[in-house]
DNA sequence: CTTTCATATGAATGATTGTTCATATGTTCA
DNA sequence: TGAACATATGAACAATCATTCATATGAAAG
């Protein structure tokens, strides 16, 4: 089984030199630790080529699953796939027109938090 | 080889069915290719709970190696491997102080995309 | 109802990634 | 100089993930 956190801890860093004060504080500060995690699954939601590509074609206009694929030359599999993935995470929603399914942006925060990320690896 | 992307596409939706106009507008819209890569790279730092819960604590703190991993209750390590993701990604930055490095965050831009991420999944 | 078309989905595969273990580097203090 | 300590790093392993292929679903048109 797995040994303890803390014994292997204490294999490296001696428990005396940690400044406990400063650690009880920052960790009473955090979030739930649920809320931590869904916060990083978003962000995972962000990091990758494909979905950036998905989400930038939709900041233009909505578009059906052929067109998302046509404009990123890339299979219809693939993108569906991945639209499954952004509509989980409601970063998009989708509506019927026909035969086609038609993809759109679900809200404001998308555009927001890719423009936050753009003006940081423009610096 | 791989076969080429169109062909494969025409095998799924006729090309007579993409809406050629707004695939075109949309593409021409679309930042560099490169530019694209570096942001899912860089939201792909975000993606991981341990890396969030590093930043959650730098928020508070200016902190060194061991007792961030005291903070989040791993392995030194681990922590010390994600700090390099993050220093290379230009999120945090340290300075040494003796025996202990330190580690504190780089700018504040860190904050608004968590923010941000906060926001959406509190919606 | 049957064919055609657009999209969705499941399994398989190759690539990427986070953690661990072992060890190296570099600093301080005796 | 040498011992003790904090941090960094490389290799290995398990887990996760994006894409592909094959096929299923579901709508529309004949």
């Amino acid at each position: 089984m797995e040994r303890d956190r803390k014994e292997r801890y204490e294999e490296v860093c001696q428990e005396v030199h940690v400044h406990e004060d400063v650690v009880n504080f920052v960790t009473g500060e955090m979030p739930e630790e649920e809320t931590l995690y869904d916060l990083a699954e978003l962000f995972k939601v962000f990091g990758d080529t494909t979905r950036i590509k998905i989400l930038y074609v939709l900041f233009e206009s909505d578009m059906c699953v052929c067109d998302i694929a046509a404009a990123l030359n890339m299979g219809q599999s693939a993108i569906s796939h991945q639209l499954r993935v952004l509509k989980q995470a409601q970063l998009i929603k989708s509506r019927r027109d026909g035969k086609q399914v038609i993809y759109s942006l679900a809200d404001d925060h998308v555009r927001t938090i890719i423009n936050n990320g753009m003006e940081h690896i423009m610096e």
